[in-house]
DNA sequence: CAGCCACTTGCACACGTGTGCATTGGGCGG
DNA sequence: CCGCCCAATGCACACGTGTGCAAGTGGCTG
């Protein structure tokens, strides 16, 4: 094993031919006769030889790697969407290179700088923060996740969750169970979609003539963080207790984590007293007590289909941005008043 | 803006002068005049010229990217890793190339190949099965986060916590409040780790001249999965309930959380009935009811910690292997019996 | 037998950057 | 005034791979 990697040279140099023989052989070019053909192969592996994809990626100016940009990845949410990348990513030859902005636009820009100087082939962007200042480079495919852009354009596709819809079927599942006033507990720290499911909820109260604006609150705090999230719905929902609510939507599953621990604080028995209901059906929200209702998000799949589109507009095919449908799950925090 | 990317012979051409003069102009060559040098920089930015990281590393021969291996991204103890990892790779000017083998064999394989055809210039191995195949690449760094190995190699790192002292201290926790029958659960797999989790159990066990080995149970399932885990724990605990044990140390928190589901559903009450002390410290173990009492794994720092060993492999300094000490953190989820 | 064609291989260049060495020009000392 | 030295810049090659084109060879056909 010599100290140096070894390149199509070095089997040039042992099968007595030029390098350019080498490399058709290896790509199984027809142009090479079939002995010569084995005979290489064989010297190849014999060596240990081991394209040099650098190299490649140079010549070929595709790099055949993705970078993917992500909030946090503590996140459950975010880390199961990275998994559902990776998973669609490998088996099509391609490699992540991964990034966490927290949220902060100058960490955001460098590390959409240190993709553009790596080349990446495409670019998935699941931060929450505001669009990224588009990288002037007109060629390259951008996927976003849950990231709506007003502006339709042709070198913007997203994969999102119809945040909306999802808060709707939420709110109307409270509804049904009979609680009339009912309140909403979100982040400030992912703006985009935290309007969009306060939206929806607005718009089920209004479809059941429902007293509308009075129960939200909005947690404050702008780092995006399950802990920061968790603290949010802890310290919002007194108030709104007080208010007189029966039932809470949440923005997400870690903030119905909050509330049910401050009404743990203010003995108020979940769901005998009180109605709750989270977003995105993170594992943990199977494992709490009670059990979260949810409306469950495909995080994974979102991530898989944002790569599969990634790779289908690198082979120039025309695409059209997927939104999942979100779907309620009833679980044991929710109860008829 | 050009579709191509623009390179430093554009530059070149746009300031009358060679690209070795642009190449060392941008490098802040002394070799260069002020005056060209600024004059050159100033063109750069106009034209937006932004550095072709992979002809760098093709000319150089190291890429400044690291490799990190890991089971998967959904566990959250996996998932703070990385998040530390990235977090102390980014201010190095190093980018991370992820990919998870979900204690596949052949896909770990896989996944080692494509990191040394891109030429990674080091490897962070995060996956709880056997040490890998070591790729015969001498030189590179390659640092591993809790897999001991048993053969001390020069080129072979580590970067663990003291899985055994950590279990001793929970099993001592549950004697030190007076329990006499005490259980493990774990998993088969994260076999090495589970083994000196196990042994940290019986050493306590044997210290305090208690029965040693009849209360152990293994879960069968060799995929590595939160969700397999706490369908372990909460398999397992059934039966070992009903040989009358008072306490149980549990492999990792998700086997805890399995637990006490079980608990929950024999209308076994915790820690009343039962003693719960898990591992890991994830997330969710504060969340939970009762909050579970566990040992601390400082896992973003395991991360931090690995990735600048890796920097200082880099640079040819000597490091020595780091042993992170648990930290037994009592919650609710243990009581005096 | 000559010419053409198919098959096989090598030459040379490209991708973008860095650097050793040669070259040029100017200033200054002898 | 000449030669020397230093500062500044260009030339050419290297890194490893892929490919268009030329070139060589052998066989087949007219």
């Amino acid at each position: 094993m010599p100290g140096r990697n070894i390149s199509i040279h070095d089997i040039a140099q042992a099968a007595g031919v030029s390098h350019s023989t080498v490399s058709r052989a290896l790509r199984n070019s027809p142009l090479i006769s079939q002995d010569v053909r084995d005979n290489i192969r064989a010297i190849a592996t014999r060596m240990g030889y081991v394209p040099n994809l650098v190299a490649q990626s140079l010549q070929g100016s595709r790099t055949r790697s993705i970078g993917v940009l992500v909030t946090t990845i503590s996140d459950p949410f975010f880390a199961d969407v990275i998994g559902g990348i990776e998973q669609a990513a490998r088996p099509a030859g391609y490699s992540v290179l991964l990034a966490a902005t927290h949220n902060d636009q100058v960490e955001e820009a460098r590390c959409l700088d240190s993709f553009r100087a790596r080349r990446v082939d495409g670019l998935i962007v699941s931060s929450s923060s505001s669009i990224p200042a588009h990288p002037a480079t007109p060629g390259m495919p951008l996927v976003l996740i849950n990231n709506h852009s007003d502006r339709r354009s042709d070198a913007l596709h997203s994969v999102s969750i119809d945040d909306r819809a999802g808060a709707l079927q939420a709110t109307q599942h409270l509804v049904t169970l009979g609680h009339r006033s009912i309140g909403y507990i979100g982040v400030a720290s992912r703006l985009a979609s935290n309007d969009r499911r306060r939206q929806g909820y607005a718009d089920a109260l209004a479809g059941s003539r429902l007293d509308p604006v009075v129960n939200v609150r909005i947690g404050a705090n702008m780092i995006a963080d399950p802990e920061a999230d968790v603290i949010a719905g802890r310290g919002l929902l007194p108030e709104l207790a007080a208010s007189g609510i029966t039932g809470v939507v949440c923005y997400n599953d870690m903030v119905a984590v909050g509330v049910l621990m401050a009404c743990r604080e203010l003995d108020l028995r979940v769901p005998e007293d009180i109605s709750v209901v989270g977003f995105d059906d993170v594992a943990i929200s199977r494992y709490i007590t009670p059990q979260l209702t949810t409306v469950r998000q495909p995080s994974a799949e979102l991530g898989r289909v944002a790569m599969q589109m990634t790779l289908a507009l690198l082979a120039q095919k025309h695409v059209t941005d997927f939104v999942a449908q979100p779907l309620l799950l009833v679980r044991s925090s929710t109860r008829r008043i």
